[in-house]
RNA sequence: CGGGGUGUAGCGUAGCCCGGUUAUCGCGCCUGCUUUGGGAGCAGGAGGUCGCAGGUUCGAAUCCUGCCACCCCGACCA
């Protein structure tokens, strides 16, 4: 985070909404706490989706899509489930609009009321599990490996843009194992795809582990998730996979022979991410300067902008250049050459830093004389001369050294963040100071972490997989506790 | 749903306390000329139900009442 970023939450929270607007991604809509993403925002979602599935795709998965509604009564089938999500649904309730007799407008129609409610689906385990009943018959039938690509919609009681809004754009995938243990390995390969694609495409490192008991998705046996940390020192929760156990298999009566000629519930596993993502990759690398993208995920890996004067420069520079857009278009970059004539060089070059482009290019009659091109790139805002037969080499080296030095960065500041403490006081004024991730000991009780978060605002974000045994006392309670697990304030 | 704040042009705002010409300024937008290697300059121009609805008043952006929306902080949450 560079020095103007303030880690005071309202400035944070403000520097991201600006960001997020002015960098051309989305805006707040007029339906409460949905947004509209925009087209530049859209084409990075765009770019996260296609490596996501194609991720989903090499681990054996089929894409599906199931109804945006759901009857009320499957929703309640699951008890936990529906505890967890029952206070933030939208529910239908009539099919039809009339004109009001007094002639005020449109009214809903009394008398078009529907016989059973629907739920628009919040996530679609229960309508899923529905269906997948009808298609179990046999171990022979698994498992299912499936996907969906869908909107989903919670109303929550308070929006951000990305982070959390009403509506949301994200995957869900659903899978019925034949086995226990089949089950949990699909659920842990789901959480190890998403870290690898946070740390492959988005540069951004995560904490691998599994949630408390109180933190667990409504209607899991155990949720696996990663969590990755902000420039501010808060935590967000950046994906998260299930362990589902036998509980929906259970409530929609999925069974299927065994074998043995035997009849058994199937296990289950459902796994996320959302365009949450977006948000974290905006407050992983941006600085004040606008949007840092990493090249794997950048609309535009690479802009050139024309310096001339006059049409018949232009001219000459538009011939210079066409050659070079065509070739790193073949090399697999994706280029844009903005030859408008409506803005100057230095709106552009801005233009671009606000939007994150990673490399731009320069050129004007000063390169044509001497054969070079003006490099720039965007994480360390430097620029370079390079000759001409040089430029292709040079722009993959950088594409590529970008991508890693923005994941090294991220990671030397979730390094530097990441503090073990094992006295309450520590504890209180690191969360209340620079915040960050805190590993600390934990007696294992939802009582006490309660109480943290009560006292703190802290909430446990995961218990680390790569955490070692160690023998110690409960930050809290003082009681014995034989690992660490990693506490933050969280978004 | 609780606490706080804000609604004036596409965006950001002055004016409000203490009512009184044609509602202020900047950015942006349009036209013309000059410009173009880091957010151009000059000149001219367009753009407003002052959040909505009532009320008080000769007169309301300004005072009163109600409502709505948005932002921040909580609770909730991916």
């Amino acid at each position: 985070m560079s020095k103007n970023l303030t880690s005071r939450a309202e400035d944070y929270s403000k520097w991201y909404n600006d960001l997020v607007i002015k960098a051309d991604l989305a805006e707040n809509s007029a339906v409460r706490g949905c947004m509209v993403i925009k087209p530049y925002g859209y084409a990075i979602w765009e770019k996260m989706q296609s490596a996501l599935d194609q991720m989903f795709k090499d681990t054996g998965h089929e894409n599906v899509y199931f109804p945006l509604f759901i009857p009320k009564s499957f929703f309640s089938k699951e008890a936990s489930h529906v505890t967890g999500f029952a206070k933030e649904c939208a529910v239908v309730t009539h099919y039809r609009l009339k004109n009001a007799e007094d002639g005020s407008g449109i009214v809903v129609d009394e008398t078009a009321k529907l016989e059973e409610e629907l739920i628009v689906r919040p996530t679609s385990e229960t309508i899923i599990w529905d269906t997948y009943r009808k298609w179990v018959q046999s171990y022979r039938d698994l498992p299912l490996l499936y996907n969906q690509w869908a909107n989903v919609v919670r109303w929550e009681m308070r929006t951000r843009l990305f982070l959390r809004t009403t509506e949301f754009l994200w995957q869900e995938g659903h899978t019925a194992h034949a086995t226990k243990q089949e089950a949990i390995e699909e659920a842990e390969r789901m959480m190890h795809v998403y870290a690898d694609f946070a740390e492959r495409f988005m540069a951004m490192p995560v904490i691998k582990g599994t949630k408390s008991e109180s933190e667990r998705f409504a209607g899991a046996e155990e949720t696996y998730c990663i969590e990755a940390l902000m420039q501010d020192g808060k935590a967000l929760q950046a994906g998260t996979s299930h362990f589902l156990g036998q509980n929906f298999a259970r409530a929609f009566d999925v069974k299927f022979t065994t074998r043995e000629g035997q009849q058994e519930f199937v296990w289950a596993t459902s796994w996320g991410v959302s365009t949450r993502l977006m948000g974290a990759l905006v407050m992983t690398h941006s600085d004040d300067h606008g949007l840092v993208l990493p090249p794997a995920l950048a609309p535009t890996q690479l802009v050139i902008v024309p310096i001339y004067k006059g049409e018949e420069q232009l001219k000459v520079l538009d011939a210079h250049v066409q050659p070079l857009v065509e070739a790193f278009r073949k090399q697999g970059v994706s280029v844009k050459y903005d030859n408008r004539d409506t803005h100057k060089p230095g709106f552009k070059f801005n233009e671009y830093e606000l939007k994150g482009v990673p490399l731009r290019i320069a050129v004007g009659e000063r390169d044509l004389k001497e054969g070079t091109y003006e490099l720039a790139r965007r994480d360390t805002l430097t620029k370079e001369s390079v000759k001409a037969d040089e430029i292709f080499d040079r722009v993959h080296q950088l594409l590529e050294e970008m991508q890693k030095a923005l994941f090294d960065r991220a990671l030397k500041h979730q390094t530097d963040h990441t503090i073990k403490v094992d006295d309450y006081e520590t504890f209180k004024a690191q969360i209340e100071g620079d915040g960050g991730f805190v590993l600390a000991h934990w007696d294992g009780t939802a009582e006490t972490e309660a109480s943290i978060q009560e006292e703190t605002k802290a909430t446990i974000r995961c218990i680390p997989l790569s955490t070692e045994e160690e023998d110690g006392f409960c930050v809290y309670s003082g009681k014995p506790s034989t690992k660490r697990v990693l506490f933050a304030k969280a978004y």
